[in-house]
DNA sequence: TAGATTGTTAATCGATTAACAATC
DNA sequence: TAGATTGTTAATCGATTAACAATC
């Protein structure tokens, strides 16, 4: 599937909407939808949508529109959700509790398989039925179990060495809540940032002249 | 400020970054910078960041480059980062507690000032230093105390109910980690939705033909 | 003054939208 | 067959990049 490397940020960036709301018309008993009915549901354009879809083929029928559940198995395979990547989590704070227990990873292409930590308060402590590890154990628990990505839920000081360790044992897919530049450490590595921080300002932008 | 309404998406979304980059060179000791070295470091352009600071007015000295302090302020007041509008945080779950505890809401436009939720094992609570509140009192609250952003981490199911609540109380800002979409309920409201669900499966996706 | 770097206009590139022939 | 809607090409629009005159 070499396709991939063309795709642009635009497009990867709406496909999860997609499989969102298809997701949700299906669950509600919709079977089928034309570009016209999603783009309106969505906000968008009928040409945009079958402009995206037709990035990976051709997923629908003329005359008649798209199976909602072809396409979410589409999306699927696209997005590569249908894997269980070994992941694991770093950081059993407020906020890697909550990702542990918030995020459904087996439906989104992971599976969460460990959660460390280096405070002797949370080492040994039981969150969703993973006993916190120590962040001494990681490489050789990387190594021994072929952990494909780490979501980093510590602080910005932090995250350089903890990347250091993970690179060197083969980990090169990152979840990234530390605000560190990771891409600067390697860049041979997959980086998904989150800046919550980055949110929230946007949302203080558009009050200004409200 | 009319210029507001003409702002991009695209350059809205580079603002915090920008901000993020700057802060971090101030902290650093740095005092001036030019576009290209700024560029440099962001992996973008200098035409990208004079063009994006043109948007506000002239913040830089032909000849010398950009002031970072002085930077920082203006984007400061373009995003409106210095105000303090009221917040609350619905849902006291792991998710709300990490938002209440992680972010540093007096940086960025907002002052959290209550925290609520339905169920009774959380309220009358201690979480960072609020009191979780019933949110049968959300609506006589929000009136009283001139709220204005209401930051969702409740499950999709309960979004529509509380957000007519606040509605009706005169809330228009939400940060939204419900997944519901808003904007179909109410087109004069401010939302900023976080789908950590989506940028999870753009790294799944990222991750296919690695 | 000479050098540097901005502010801004012009050129390019890419993404979105429109149009329409293909076809179910 | 007629109607509907896709897949795809062409046109438009906007964002990014390049160029350069203004100026510190």
């Amino acid at each position: 599937m070499n396709k991939k490397q063309n795709i642009s940020d635009s497009v990867i960036h709406r496909l999860p909407r997609y499989y969102r709301f298809l997701a949700e018309l299906s669950a509600q008993g919709v079977n089928k939808i034309s570009s016209n009915e999603l783009a309106e549901r969505m906000g968008t354009t009928a040409s945009q949508v079958r402009q995206d879809f037709n990035c990976f083929g051709c997923f629908g029928q003329q005359g008649y529109g798209y199976t909602i559940a072809m396409l979410l198995e589409e999306l699927a395979k696209i997005m590569g959700i249908e894997n269980s990547r070994k992941a694991i989590l770093i950081g059993a704070g407020n906020l890697g509790k909550a990702i542990a227990g918030h995020i459904t990873f087996s439906k989104l292409g992971f599976e969460l398989i460990g959660i460390f930590d280096n405070s002797k308060t949370k080492i040994g402590k039981d969150i969703f039925g993973f006993r916190v590890a120590s962040i001494k154990k990681l490489k050789a628990f990387c190594q021994q179990n072929n952990v494909e990505m780490a979501i980093l839920c510590i602080p910005k000081e932090q995250a350089a060495n903890v990347v250091e360790t993970l690179y060197s044992a083969g980990v090169r897919g990152y979840w990234n809540f530390s605000h560190h530049d990771l891409k600067s450490l390697h860049d041979d590595i997959i980086v998904e940032n989150v800046h919550l921080n980055d949110s929230l300002m946007k949302l203080s932008f558009r009050f200004v002249d409200l």
